[in-house]
DNA sequence: ATAGGGTTAG
């Protein structure tokens, strides 16, 4: 009887199962089973459902074992996940809870029951509960249990306490016990090298009574990375043994400093290669952009796992190659073989972000939703991050809501979400939440929120924070901020102007001298910006490379400023110069609110360049196709199909209205602070119209978006990373022609786990 | 059959 239930509580497949298991199991009198009552709580925690199992437990009363109350703990705390089946998220404080009720009910806690709470105690990062679990198991007699002391050092010098970040706790604990294995003699040299003193590690390690390889590879690992490779090749050199995880310690920490070469020499030598080894090469070939060796090793590597996929994925958004990362993401779902965790779900999100398509944020939102993952911090920044830039900034306030734990990060780009998109008074709304909660401020957030007041020419309030800053939380301000308070006084007093101006201006032409005129009318106020801009640039402050994208239909091509790579670029180039030739001669111009906003925004950016003696106006078009007479169909469609010899274009020579095209192009700018690692604020804007419109369900018309400002050249390295992209992320996935029930702008994804399909506008349902 | 603590790749 016991050995049967036992099977079926190891195999169960749902919630409805398991009240029968546990019913037969009452029924049996076997409610504290030893065996049982173990087995029970892990088939109810594995079926997410953490209160049955707590249920159970409390069930069975004094009488259930100390182990049965170990394993919910156990799993609280994140055990890892066994089997195939994803297990719920870790829940540390229940798990702390789990432990009082299993108090309360007098079961006596054991060495296992402490290691688990300790792990909990990790995930909290805190000290103080790692002091409340010390003070117990101190009580409950285990203070000279060798593992349980183990476990104690290393959670007090993650969560920091007695000083030092935390290594005064580790050594007080180290000090005090009485009895060491090696792992505590290794635990006491890696606080010490993590923590940068090395005289301290090394004193330790020399006064070990054995060293194992474990003890040399912590060593090693710390001089790895404080980046002081010579000294860690010394000692990797003096190894009496060394292991796997030794030689990817010398790749990592090469690559780490940037040496590519000496970790290719290390890698080469190594004759036990483990897929660690040649995902350490995948990331270090990524990192200095080279992307076909990058390719070559991925192609060659024996074994491949999540974390190789995701180091390809992220590997690509280090180098801009958004398209690229969506497409490997793809990949990696039609092989089938491994599940996305949040670190693979962080970098698609991004890359969605970076590509603006509102269907593959939809499609990517969509797939997170349905696939039970935790929505973490980072994850939840990502996204916050995903839809402001994508225009569709409730979402982006709901998923912010919707975190329990937030970050400064959190709230970084929750700002800057709001200021993206032009909601200016709703961002200083999150900043001062945010001041209420009493979160402890950086000087990033910061320039996100004077940033906000620039864009909305928020002068007074600008000026509030910025003094908030200074003599409030003490911060000094950088560069970064100085720029945005230039932004500040400029735009305040251009945006009423433009405001007031903007019904007057003809497009395109006579409206440019006028602009021009009135900018350097301005009292001189352009030479302080102008000057700021000019000295931030010869502070080597980085600017993102300007970059182009074209979407037709569900494609995305993107390339970017100064690309020499592709073969074609001069046509393609002549192609989209010729598209916004025609739209310039175009007299049916319709401009709206957004045209209006777009100016006021652009137009700091646009006396720079003139100053610069370069580029054109700011264009932000909307050609309804079927208003415009003047406007050359043919040369139109021709351009079309050379960049995008597709379906949809064939339809649209034929006269039928296309499914959607938009052409958007930006250089980008310098623009202080926040946008020094994120896209340039118009891109952000040319996605809150793309957004309109998509609530609209207006695609039947024909939508050129074109904006061009300053335009600072790229970098040599950027512009050679850079490259035209003519391998849309899902046409591997789109269904073939003729395949039944599609309709244009449907897309599909097919794999052997999942099975989606992604109907535009936003409607997904699953088959 | 709770399978505990120290080192490596995103």
């Amino acid at each position: 009887m016991e050995q049967a239930l036992l099977r079926i509580l190891r195999t169960l497949g749902s919630t409805a199962h398991l009240t029968q298991a546990h019913a037969r199991l009452l029924a049996a009198g076997l409610a504290a089973s030893p065996r049982l009552l173990p087995a029970l709580v892990a088939a109810a925690f594995s079926a997410h459902s953490p209160r049955y199992a707590a249920a159970a437990l409390r069930a069975a009363g004094p009488a259930a074992s100390t182990v049965s109350h170990n394993t919910l703990v156990e799993r609280l705390a994140g055990a890892r996940p066994r089997g195939r089946r994803p297990a719920p998220a870790p829940a540390p404080a229940d798990a702390l809870a789990a432990y009082a009720a299993m108090r309360a009910q007098g079961v006596p806690p054991n060495g296992f029951t402490f290691t688990f709470l300790l792990r909990a105690c990790a995930l909290l990062g805190l000290p103080r509960p790692c002091g409340c679990v010390h003070g117990q198991i101190v009580r409950c007699g285990f203070g000279s249990d060798v593992f349980v002391q183990n476990a104690l050092m290393d959670v007090y010098h993650r969560c920091g306490g007695g000083g030092g970040g935390g290594v005064g706790a580790a050594r007080q604990v180290f000090d005090e016990m009485v009895d060491r294995d090696v792992v505590s003699w290794n635990s006491i040299v890696g606080v010490y090298m993590s923590s940068g003193d090395a005289t301290g590690a090394m004193g330790f390690f020399e006064a070990m009574p054995e060293r194992n390889v474990v003890s040399w590879n912590t060593v090693v690992a710390g001089f790895a990375r404080m980046g002081d490779m010579v000294t860690a090749r010394a000692v990797f050199d003096r190894m009496p043994s060394r292991n796997a995880v030794s030689w990817n310690l010398m790749i990592s920490g090469y690559a780490m400093s940037g040496d590519v070469e000496a970790a290719r020499s290390v890698f080469d030598r190594m004759d036990q290669k483990d897929v660690v080894s040649w995902t350490a090469m995948v990331s270090a070939y990524a990192k200095i952009g080279d992307l076909d060796t990058v390719n070559e090793l991925f192609d060659h590597m024996p074994v491949k796992n999540l974390v190789s996929w995701n180091a390809m994925i992220t590997g690509y958004n280090h180098n801009s190659r958004y398209d690229e990362a969506l497409r490997t993401f793809q990949l990696m779902m039609l092989e089938g073989r491994f599940r996305p965790d949040e670190a693979t779900l962080v970098s698609v999100v991004s890359a969605c972000a970076q590509l603006g398509s509102v269907e593959y944020c939809n499609w990517i939102s969509s797939f997170i939703g349905k696939s039970n993952i935790h929505l973490t911090v980072a994850l939840g920044n990502a996204l916050i991050d995903m839809f402001a830039k994508c225009g569709d900034v409730g979402r982006a306030e709901s998923i912010f809501y919707k975190m329990e734990t937030r970050c400064i990060i959190t709230w970084t780009t929750m700002i800057s979400g709001f200021a993206f998109n032009g909601l200016c008074r709703d961002a200083l709304l999150v900043y001062n939440n945010m001041c209420r909660e009493g979160v402890q401020l950086d000087d990033t957030v910061f320039i996100a929120a004077l940033a906000a007041c620039a864009h909305g020419g928020l002068l007074q309030e600008g000026w509030s924070i910025f003094n908030e800053m200074v003599e409030r939380y003490n911060i000094q301000p950088r560069m970064e901020h100085y720029g945005c308070m230039v932004d500040l006084l400029g735009r305040a007093e251009l945006i009423e102007y433009v405001s007031k101006k903007i019904t007057e201006l003809e497009p395109f032409n006579s409206s440019y001298q006028v602009l021009v005129s009135n900018c350097s009318a301005l009292e001189g106020r352009w030479d302080g910006v102008i000057d700021a801009r000019t000295s931030m640039r010869n502070w080597g402050i980085e600017k993102v490379p300007g970059s182009s994208s074209i979407q037709v239909g569900s494609e995305v091509h993107e390339f970017l400023a100064k690309d020499t790579r592709h073969k074609r670029r001069k046509e393609i180039y002549e192609t989209v110069d010729g598209l916004m030739a025609l739209m310039r001669h175009t007299e049916q111009a319709h401009w709206d609110l957004f045209v209006a906003r777009y100016w006021g925004y652009s137009m700091l950016d646009r006396a720079t360049t003139v100053n610069m003696g370069k580029g054109d106006l700011p264009i932000v078009l909307q050609l309804y196709q079927e208003d415009h007479r003047s406007f050359d169909h043919q040369a139109a469609v021709r351009g079309l199909k050379l960049i995008s010899p597709s379906n949809s274009c064939q339809r649209w020579e034929q006269g039928q209205p296309l499914d959607k095209l938009v052409v958007t192009t930006h250089k980008s700018h310098h623009h202080p602070g926040v946008y020094r690692n994120q896209r340039s604020p118009h891109k952000a804007l040319i996605r809150s119209i793309l957004a309109y419109w998509d609530t609209r369900n207006t695609w039947n018309h024909f939508h050129l978006v074109h904006s061009e400002t300053v335009s600072y050249s790229a970098t040599q390295s950027q512009a050679k990373n850079g490259r035209f992209f003519h391998c849309p992320a899902l046409s591997p996935l789109l269904p073939k022609a003729g395949a039944g029930g599609m309709k244009l702008g449907d897309c599909c994804l097919e794999g052997p786990r999942i099975r989606w399909w992604l109907n535009y506008p936003g409607v997904h349902s699953e088959i």
